[in-house]
RNA sequence: AGAGGCGGCCGGACAGCUGCGCGGCAAAAAGUAAGAUUUGACUGUGAGGAAAGUCCGGGCUUUAUGGAAACAAGACACCGGAUAACUUCCGGCCGGAGGAAUCCGAGGGAAAGCGCCACAGAAAAUUACCGCCGAAAAUUUUUUCGGUAAGGUUGAAAAGGCGAGGUAAAAGCUCACCGCUGGGGCAGAAAUGUCACAGGCAAGGCAAGCCCUGUCUAAAGCAAGACCAAGUUAGGGUAAGGUUUAUCCUUAGUGGAGCGUUUUCACUCCGGCCCAGGAGGUAGGUCGCAAGAGCGGUUUGGCAACAAUCCGCCAAGAUGAAUAGCUGUCGCGGAUAUCUUUGCUUGCAAAGCAAUAUCUGUCACAAAACCCGGCUUAUAGGUCGCCUUAAAUU
RNA sequence: GGAGAGAUGGCAGAGUGGUCUAAUGCGGCAGACUCGAAAUCUGUUGUACGGUUUUCCGUACCUAGGGUUCAAAUCCCUAUCUCUCCG
């Protein structure tokens, strides 16, 4: 599968998640929510950095990093249906990759409950 | 050795796995206004010395028909050279810092003119308060007139400095030395240096105040701009001007228009025709956009910057913006442990350094956005070359 | 990516070479008025370093670092930060 499907472009996209529930870690915040009009099953992430945590390179950097650990988790732990938005914070682009892997693991399963648990 | 100065180079290395941008190759499905797109146990390639700040100079593009002169606005300023160009670079001169190597300097003009120089001081640029000296008057220590700028006070700055002669008191008034100015000789391509001569001191500072002299400069910027072009709009192009905004009117080579302003010279265009399969151009796309004042070397010329010549090489091209993540070995930095073993320092104890072992790491500054030449600023650590050597240490 | 503007006390904001923390307003503190409060009125109020150790006095600071000048918040250069505009 391809990643670029997944990934999610337009501000619109983003403002919708931007309503859904969110959490927050030391590395990374994470906003999701449900999205039961599209007809596939495979889940959405899209990546934001604002001006306020550094420069381009900086910015750009901290995507690319989160991409990678999304990679290495979000198969397994990530609700198919789903849209999830990464936020960029100011560690993230030279924290321990270890430490954002776990803060990542963490926040999708405390997501996942909460999407679940509000569905009912 | 140590200390100091100048310049060059490097900017962690290698291997593996997963992943990203662009190019090539192969395949796939769909068929679009156009460009596309997707896949790959295929393949090539992928940040810097500052890519940064955007402070200068160019290329390139658009606006503008080209040249000349004047004005306006702005920039620059010792001399010579280099360069596409520059406020850059190289060599030299002068001034300053240093013991030296060496480093620093926006370094034209204040006798073209205007302006400013607070406070203090008599006076801030044709000056005289206190003084000093002489004469006259009055008179018991004052006034008036004249000479003078040695001494005093102020200040950032006070009209050449210092000594001697001179005088009523003084003064370049005269003289020696120093400084200054002038024309001349010599050296040099020049800035400038130097030599003797003469003048006889005659006008302080600020031009990063206005300004003067000389030189140079059109403006904006790749979000420049060119092309294709869904939707949508309704006439458009080819001269100028006018209004009532109507494909209307007026003018037409003895006229009008042509982009900082004015003048001038040359040049070009202009009185009806063309197009509905046409015009404009939004979303979107393509180009601009990677072979260039290119990079690495050879030889020759030049003190050098640099130029010429020959040989070799092709080295990112994104646009919601590519380089990331992990592992191993070595390197580097940091921390801890052990003197059991090895080496070194010390007379010994004790301690330290190296070695060894273990753990650890945002591994300096920093991330291309049209491209080059500079400047400026940031920068852990490593490495090479040349030069100086006063003091301190060995 | 490109173009431009600005930075003064706790906040806003004058001051464009001259004696100087630097007008004015808001705010803070103290007092008056009030039973108490608000409003009003009056006074006062920056930071750091050094001397002194209550007071008081001196020096430095107008984003930072240099330069010109006798003298710089002001003129010139460099850097840092903030804001605005350009599809």
């Amino acid at each position: 599968m391809s990643e670029k499907k997944t990934i999610l472009k337009k501000r619109k996209d983003f403002l919708r998640v931007a309503r859904g529930v969110h959490v927050v870690t030391t590395c990374v915040i994470v906003q999701a929510a449900l999205n039961l009009s599209k007809k596939s099953n495979q889940w959405h992430v899209g990546y934001t950095a604002t001006k306020k945590i550094g420069k381009a390179y900086v910015r750009n950097r901290s995507k690319r990093r989160l991409r990678a650990g999304v990679r290495q988790i979000f198969p397994q732990l990530a609700l198919p249906n789903a849209e999830y938005v990464l936020i960029s914070r100011h560690n993230t682009h030279y924290c321990p990759f270890a430490l954002l892997l776990k803060d990542l693991k963490y926040a999708l399963k405390k997501i996942n409950e909460q999407l679940l648990g509000g569905k009912r």
